[in-house]
DNA sequence: ACTGCATTGAAACAAGTGTTTTATACATAC
DNA sequence: GTATGTATAAAACACTTGTTTCAATGCAGT
């Protein structure tokens, strides 16, 4: 019998390479909303007009799938790390982070065709599968540390220094709810005022800048 | 046949009330250590040494099983809403915040028996099962007023203003994760600076008063 | 002791799960 | 044309899931 190893790309049959693209896609967005436990092989199959022998065929097995999923995921996330960085190239630390935080949430926020990826993060954080580590080499290390090397300028304090690394955590934390759709019952009782991204934003970068001056100050 | 009817306490046996208990007592860590989904009637009744039928006998059936749990967390967190709120009692503003804070976040990451709480409750804001609409209007609705209305004061704006709501969902963000446990791959790549509690309930306060000044000071 | 009744225990059930098997269609190489 | 290897399709498999059944148990009240 002849098997398809589990991340290597199809040799030669190009319908191969097709409903392999397909089901990525379709897992992708499911994996998302739903995680990983929760969304069964026979719906991706349906979702992207597969056979259910097509999961293990491409992918070993369901895990497989999964994997590539993430795979896919953090070479996405790599270039938004790029392009929120070179937002501010060349500017102030402030408009630095001013710029991160723009692009940053828009891309989370966009109804794009990317728009599942930051979902399928949330869960990985919530509940860390063995592919994690990998994202946080790969993405979520760099990030932090250009956000320590941002915000250390602006506080005048080492990268390093704790109450910088808390700073981060701050601002991270309120960037990824505010990408978050809130749920509606949450939102029904918050009443407006959460909906609005362009004040979403310049709420985030200057409660964080007036949280930073605070902190750097000495309290 | 004879049906307990599904929330009803137990009527004479006491043992029935006894097995009750251990069922929800299990069940609510299990809940929120891995969701609704993701644990099984079988693994509950084993941790509770119950038989597999039980849940179905007292319940009615395991979404049954899961309203008892969250009921029980509404009343723990109605508690802890009254004691983070004491806390500030007759003090400034600032004060009442610094106690909230402290007491809240204490509760939050406590690894006393009511951990499993905000475990379920995230998993709730992520994933609203239809309990959640109870939750937000008995405990969270009530929090977010009092929280409106410290940081209305201090900010010296109305409780309804968006931009004193806007703070008070990065203030109820940031003790959110605060008390998550960090997952070991996020840790070791942040370093320390992230588990000294103390520490990290001072910065979250001044951090947000920093903020909310720089917010209220029209920008 | 007997009767009602709530509770438990063990087994079975129906539905759904990931995976494997078997057969077929199709393209390319000889 | 035949052979070879790849990809798809349909069915079946082994297993787990939540739930149900039914007999056994224990404990009142009489």
């Amino acid at each position: 019998m002849a098997i398809a190893t589990t991340l290597r790309a199809p040799k030669t049959n190009p319908a191969s390479a097709d409903t392999r693209y397909r089901l990525i896609d379709a897992a992708a967005t499911l994996f998302a909303d739903r995680g990983f436990q929760n969304v069964t092989v026979r719906e991706i199959c349906k979702a992207s007009n597969a056979n259910v022998a097509a999961v293990n065929y491409h992918f070993g097995d369901k895990a497989g799938l999964y994997r590539a999923v993430v795979t896919l995921a953090i070479e996405v996330m790599q270039e938004t790390n790029e392009l929120s960085q070179r937002a501010g190239e060349g500017l102030s630390p402030e408009e630095q982070l001013r710029g991160f935080v723009r692009v940053y949430v828009s891309r989370l926020t966009g109804e794009g065709p990317n728009a599942w990826i930051h979902r399928l993060m949330a869960r990985e954080m919530e509940h860390p599968t063995d592919v994690l580590e990998q994202v946080m080499q790969q993405v979520f290390k760099p990030r932090i540390e250009y956000l320590c090397g941002v915000l250390g300028a602006t506080m005048q304090l080492p990268p390093a220094d704790p109450r910088v690394m808390r700073c981060v955590t701050s601002l991270q934390v309120q960037c990824l709810v505010a990408a978050r759709p809130v749920p509606k019952p949450i939102a029904r009782s918050l009443g407006a005022g959460l909906h609005d991204l362009d004040a979403m934003i310049t709420h985030i970068v200057d409660f964080s800048l007036g949280g930073m001056r605070a902190i750097a100050s000495g309290k």
